[in-house]
DNA sequence: ATTTGCTATAACCTAAGGTTATGGCTGACG
DNA sequence: CGTCAGCCATAACCTTAGGTTATAGCAAAT
């Protein structure tokens, strides 16, 4: 929706005309009722019907209007505030995280940190991927670890290891186990979608397009974890990468490496314009050390 | 100042330069310095110091710059909502979750609901109270299901069932393993500290400030999986809810009720202005069931 | 001295948003 | 019933904000 639709829109839906509204943004009322088709068009949706000539808002207009007004409100006071950048503290390490570390790399590192570090406070923050670029700009974490993170403007990163996605199954569903398994091999049974995982769902549906294997997935997930304990469930298989996999297994479900395997890298992301502090540099050197020489 | 001008001065502002801006925009660095100057002849002032060729905010970008950032991320919330109102949605549920609940009560109640409807798509988005309402205002969830949300405008909401806060102990801290414990028995132990974690942070703050009892938290986490492994790693004593602990059980680490107990309430909130599919409260109602009557 | 990165300006282009003119529809009024 | 006022939609044409590439100047790093 562009910003002129924006205006446009709140100008009808308070004066409650195409032709009020233009007097009101002093423009003449064919360039309204021109942006207002146009912004129509780009929604897929009507925001007025017209009733003998005359518009009424739609039920989608009722509920875009409330946001809006709410863009218009503040507008207003744009002049009237002050920033105060929240400082920094000493002896803190803020760190965004994808979830899958939670389970077991991240709490085995600090583990080993305090030994060395007890006085250093630790603030973990789960985070999906287009959650990390606002976090670092807004200086709310120092770093984040990521997988397969899009490059991101102002950011730099620096590879900690690489890791895969794998298949959890049910028991059931394969009785003799396999610990390796082809993605062809899933096609006849109900998969767990994840929706909206970034690069990693890419990697799995790249895969799967390449080798023109098709999927059914009416239960969809957007968190790792939770397709795991589906599969418990018997709900069906799911691919999710090995960290995850490893910290959720279970009685009565089993993992499989996916041959050739479907491989990504975990990043560590952190603003190129502000150098890390010493802690969190130490912290980083720590993650580097048990990622690629596991116990 | 044009709304262009907003999101032109936003994007120089938390990239730091016209280049970063450019980049973030996908427009050409020329078009970003002029819309820029030409706001700062509009304005009177400058936004923007020139030192060394490089742009610094002026001390009127700074008291400028968190009210417009309110602006910029409200049209981002209006874009977002007019995208999602464009899906047609028919036989999806869309929930969003406290991520304590995908440990075991959610993928039992998705098992059952997939037998009697099995053609019904189910999305679950994990999220924090602090989430929630911009993402039903915004129509990403039909309802949510979270610990003792706070009071919403316009939102709806009904209890689901109680639960309470336990402590999750490594079995060496306590040999003799208790099923019930009183928080004065945590004095003497680390402990991890769940921030921002809302109303159950409260809720057990609020206790230990009543009862006068001092606890040493450096480690800190937000997501409370993360403070049960954290506690498999004998980091310290954790306080989480129920769901989580009995979610995370591994070897070596045990869970003990609180005494007298720390209960809260699951609820599951919706927008008031708009009513529950069929499929969504059929859902709601399984939840209800399960919750209420735990094989 | 050269290279890199950033900003500002010139010259030109594009398309969103603007104009006037006009037609169709609806309801009010005499 | 005819006329008028008010509203919306479209045609034909116009304007300019915002876009491009090219290039110059400055400062810091190498």
């Amino acid at each position: 929706m562009r910003l002129r639709h924006i205006e446009v829109f709140h100008a009808i839906y308070v004066t409650g005309s195409i032709t009020n509204a233009a007097n009101f943004l002093h423009v003449s009322q064919p360039s309204v009722s021109k942006v207002l088709a146009h912004a129509e068009m780009q929604l897929g949706f009507a925001l007025f019907q017209r009733i003998k000539g005359r518009l009424v808002p739609t039920a989608e207009a009722q509920m875009l209007f409330s946001e809006i007004d709410k863009v218009y409100k503040q507008i207003r006071s744009v002049r009237n505030s002050a920033i105060n950048l929240k400082k920094v503290k000493t002896g803190n390490i803020n760190i965004g995280l994808t979830p899958a570390l939670g389970f077991d790399l991240i709490p085995t590192a600090v583990a080993q940190y305090k030994i060395d570090n007890p006085q250093v406070n630790i603030n973990l923050q789960t985070m999906h991927n287009d959650e990390v670029h606002q976090a670092l700009l807004e200086h709310k974490i120092d770093f984040a670890l990521m997988f397969s993170p899009p490059p991101l403007s102002g950011v730099e990163m620096q590879t900690i290891c690489e890791s895969q996605l794998v298949m959890m199954y049910p028991n059931e569903f394969y009785p003799q186990q396999p610990s390796t398994i082809s993605l062809e091999d899933i096609a006849g049974h109900q998969v767990i979608g994840i929706w909206d995982s970034g690069p990693l769902g890419d990697l799995l549906w790249n895969r799967l397009s390449e080798d023109d294997i098709e999927v059914n997935a009416d239960i969809k997930v957007q968190t790792y974890f939770i397709a795991a304990r589906l599969a418990a469930q018997g709900m069906g298989v799911c691919i999710i990468d090995e960290f995850t996999a490893r910290g959720n297994l279970s009685h009565g479900i089993s993992i499989a490496e996916i041959a050739p395997a479907l491989k990504f890298n975990l990043k560590a992301l952190h603003l190129d314009n502000k150098s890390l502090s010493h802690v969190a540099s130490d912290f980083l050197n720590l993650i580097n050390k048990l990622a690629n020489n596991p116990m």
